[in-house]
RNA sequence: GUCCGGGUGGCGGAAUAGGUAGACGCGCUAGCUUGAGGUGCUAGUGCCCUUUAUCGGGCGUGGGGGUUCAAGUCCCCCCUCGGACACCA
């Protein structure tokens, strides 16, 4: 038998047994713990840590895929890298779990989690595992007790008796940003309103720093997630306007309403409250009463759905009482409405119908007076109850008539309103404080014990973490109150202040308060001091990349950035962003929709990974696309990724030069492909252009076979150079598959450490460049030229070209534009 | 309604700073390899015209206008798809 024979081009490896081989080989080695020594740079690489159903699916493998190239760079770069990965192990499908099955939602969570860390280990992440945090750990939570005590010492946590949105089918309340299109955004129920008393944190504190300090992640974040926090913050400029009421007795008290549009006072014909809001039933003078009642009964029975209808008619109740607008003297009537919420501003407006339209439908169902002040040279409002909002000129606006300029209407006004002692300039956000609350038990008990004499008295930190009880099956079944108030034993404790009886509060956090501040732990997950090492945390930092779902664009960003600011406000921490930068990857859909159960169309991972190996479905989800985008499973090839990967592992058998072969006396063309793709596939990485990245490897695989087979011959030591090189950048993608190509180059374990091939500059100059010439700027010939032909020698060079002169024939040369070496363009006439 | 993204071959997608449109891959076609092929290799593949094959020519990045020697890229208008927010005064 021949060599060639020994060695068919139709060779393949084994995956799975390549991956069984090697899996041993790097939990031996150990290779991606982080040193945290100082002897290199440190990059801290983060990744959404992953909420425990089930086994991972597509989603889990297309972030850490992505994940996984960034941090296998840095460290091929040579960073001391920071790769943690943990569990988000509070939540309530374990609750729900562990009630249908009878059992302690532990049992589930931390079954799942095996799991989970199992696959994740197979599917090759380049985890630091020493670092593995969960949740719901009372080692963890601990810590998240703690930080809410802290918070409430800083008046940041507080308690408020409020309506608050309440999922019927969970049996829990939900913050506002749980509820989507007026369904409880897990479980698709109905939400209605519940009066309770809540824990919330006061983040609209926080509110002008949130939107400030977003411009250090201008350029780093997505623009999508940015416009996004910016909007859920809300910020808007206005004024405070105090309006006089006369009460139906005869007394007088202020109203004051929250306006952006001041100048417009002097059409304020009427006003509105929010009729669910207590001042509406404060205001009512005794003869509207009863149809107030019956309206705020009618306004409670629709449904948040009903409410979202944008063309609904407005409704409405007379309140029998009347203010005084302070611009123009007039009696204006006092109106309660659902249209105005009543957590927003002070619950009340001013309705200036001729330039609002909400105002304007009000005006026209109820027939209340419209009065123009702002003449925008369209149509009258008053006539056509279309609303205008844009500049003009003010009209029977007293001093303001004849003004042209909004801007300064509205300064006139407000400076006129605080010299009357009647209002000021102010800002308002839509931003509402954060209510962590949640009446279930699977989640971070409420460190707080409520004493008949002493009243709300936290938990002293010495007697952290205030652990849940063994509840399990139908203890947790939902109640309507926290399944922790029946458990007798647990509620019912000795008050840490008097001693006497007291019970804990029975409310555990949402777990967005988990998730708050996960990757401070990570940066020393075994500090007993506090929850984390605050020199540790200095070192890792913020968070050179964090990679994750766009889902949580708001809601955990919001909150952790939130957190941030806090622990650097209390001192702990010298930075107030903890994310510098931020990927928002793709969803993976299938033929076109997302993947689910009732649509049958799911991809099960598993099955995949057993067919088609670990490394090519990474590299498939990896080539699919840019990496935000999102990917459909049906318009790809996990069989054709396979097959690339079995065509680079082969030229790794063909390599016949010895390992060091001294690469600088090779074919020079192959050498300039192996340096400029090394040199390309780093600024491809680092600009997140995986998939170009992929290409280039795949263009030098093509190229390297070429030079086995046609060229200089598998003996020549640039064609080993290539195939290292190929190896090293396939590291970042298909570990398995690299892991093999180094061994059978000669090499010892890992590639996944062997460092980022060194580029030599003077590989990186073309030795000839295509220069293109246009006539007329059309495309007419190509020349090969030398790098640093002259403009001069170019030109000549292109009009001496048949092709050239054959389009230029029975014309002359009027002008020609000269870009050495790449493109001459002759303009002719 | 407001805000944010997109629209490039049969498909996924490439294309520094305006300078060869369609890299790379999938799919498809033809041929070779093979006992067989979900293999390997070779060649071709934007559309149209022309040609025995060549050599050529025209048109092409949602549509229309503009700037420029030169536009997928910049400017204006429009169409369209997707996402987010949605009575926030």
């Amino acid at each position: 038998m021949t060599e060639q024979e020994q060695r068919p081009r139709t060779a393949t490896y084994d995956v799975a047994a390549t991956q069984d081989k090697w899996r041993a080989v790097w939990d031996e080695l150990d290779p991606f713990r982080a040193a945290d020594d100082g002897s290199r740079e440190r990059r801290y690489a983060l990744t959404m840590f992953p909420y425990p159903s089930g086994d991972l699916h597509m989603g889990h493998a297309e972030v850490m895929a992505l994940h996984d190239v960034i941090a296998r760079y840095w460290w091929q770069r040579g960073y001391d890298v920071l790769n943690p990965i943990g569990w988000d192990s509070f939540g309530l499908p374990a609750e729900n779990a562990a009630i249908a099955r009878d059992e302690h939602p532990a049992t589930y969570t931390y079954a799942n989690i095996e799991t989970q860390a199992e696959s994740f280990r197979r599917y090759a992440i380049s985890f630091d595992w020493s670092r593995r945090l969960h949740t719901s750990d009372p080692e963890y939570y601990r810590w998240t007790q703690w930080l809410f005590l802290r918070l409430r010492e800083r008046g940041l946590a507080y308690r408020k008796f409020s309506p608050v949105n309440w999922c019927p089918n969970d049996q829990t309340v939900l913050a506002n940003e749980q509820v989507v299109d007026g369904m409880c955004e897990r479980c698709g129920a109905e939400v209605t309103k519940r009066e309770l008393s809540q824990w919330y944190f006061k983040v609209t504190d926080y509110a002008q720093r949130l939107l400030d300090d977003m411009e250090q992640l201008q350029g780093r974040w997505p623009e999508r997630v940015l416009a996004l926090q910016r909007n859920w913050i809300g910020r808007s400029v206005g004024a405070h306007v105090e309006f006089e009421l006369h009460l139906h007795d005869g007394s007088t008290r202020p109203l004051t309403v929250y306006t952006t549009r001041p100048d417009t006072l002097y059409g304020a014909t009427f006003m509105v409250v929010a009729a669910d809001a207590k001042l509406a039933a404060d205001l009512c003078a005794p003869e509207q009463r009863a149809a107030l009642e019956d309206y705020v009964e009618q306004v409670r029975k629709a449904s948040d759905i009903d409410r979202l209808a944008t063309d609904r008619p407005k409704t409405g109740v007379y309140l029998g009482v009347t203010a005084t607008n302070p611009a123009t003297g007039e009696q204006v009537p006092v109106w309660a409405a659902d249209y105005v919420l009543a957590d927003y501003g002070t619950g009340a407006i001013m309705a200036v119908p001729a330039h609002d339209q909400r105002d304007l439908d009000f005006a026209k169902v109820f027939g209340l007076p419209v009065r123009r002040v702002v003449d925008t040279g369209e149509d009258n409002p008053e006539e056509t109850y279309v609303a205008t909002t844009g500049d003009g000129t003010y009209v029977s606006s007293g001093e303001l008539d004849g003004l042209t300029d909004k801007a300064a209407g509205i300064t006139r006004v407000v400076e006129r309103l605080e010299a009357q002692g009647r209002g000021a300039g102010a800002v308002n956000f839509r931003l509402r404080d954060w209510l962590l609350s949640r009446q279930r038990f699977w989640g971070c008990p409420i460190p707080i014990v409520h004493c008949r004499s002493c009243g709300e008295v936290p938990v002293p930190d010495d007697q952290l973490p205030v652990v849940l009880p063994d509840l399990r099956g139908a203890d947790l079944k939902p109640k309507g109150t926290s399944p922790l108030a029946a458990a007798a034993d647990w509620v019912n404790v000795a008050c840490p202040s008097c001693g006497g009886p007291a019970t804990r509060d029975s409310d555990t956090m949402d777990t967005f308060v988990d998730s708050s501040w996960y990757f401070l732990r990570y940066c020393s997950p075994h500090h007993t001091d506090g929850p984390f090492d605050p020199d540790a945390v200095r070192r890792w930092m913020p968070a050179a990349q964090y990679v994750g779902g766009v889902e949580h664009a708001i809601l955990h960003l919001l909150y952790s950035r939130f957190f941030t600011k806090v622990l650097h406000d209390m001192g702990m921490l010298d930075f107030v962003e903890p994310f510098t930068a931020l990927l928002n990857q793709g969803v993976v859909i299938n033929r076109g929709k997302k993947m689910s159960k009732s649509l049958g169309n799911g991809v099960n991972l598993g099955e995949q990974l057993a067919e088609f190996g670990v490394d090519a479905i990474r590299l498939t989800l990896v080539f699919a696309g840019p990496p935000e985008d999102n990917i459909d499973w049906a318009d790809l090839s996990p069989g054709g990724s396979l097959k690339f990967l079995q065509r680079a592992w082969r030229l790794s058998g063909d390599v016949t030069s010895a390992p060091g072969a001294a690469a600088g006396d090779g074919d020079v063309v192959l050498r300039r492909a192996t340096h400029r793709t090394v040199h390309e596939a780093a600024q491809l990485v680092e600009s997140h252009r995986f998939n170009v990245m992929v290409a280039r490897v795949m263009e030098l695989v093509n190229v390297t076979r070429k030079a086995v087979d046609t060229g200089c011959g598998p003996d020549d030591p640039a064609v080993r150079e290539a195939v290292e090189a190929v190896a090293v950048l396939l590291s970042l993608v298909a570990p398995y598959t690299a892991e093999e190509m180094w061994q059978r180059l000669g090499h010892q374990p890992t590639v996944a450490r062997a460092g980022w091939p060194e580029v030599d500059p003077d590989l990186l100059v073309q030795e000839s460049i295509t220069a293109v010439v246009q006539v007329q700027g059309k495309l007419r010939a190509k020349l090969q030229v030398s790098p640093d032909v002259s403009e001069a020698d170019l030109e000549s060079l292109a009009l001496a070209d048949p092709h050239v002169q054959r389009s230029l024939e029975g014309r002359t040369v009027r002008k020609v534009i000269v870009r050495a070496p790449k493109l001459v363009n002759i303009v002719a006439g």
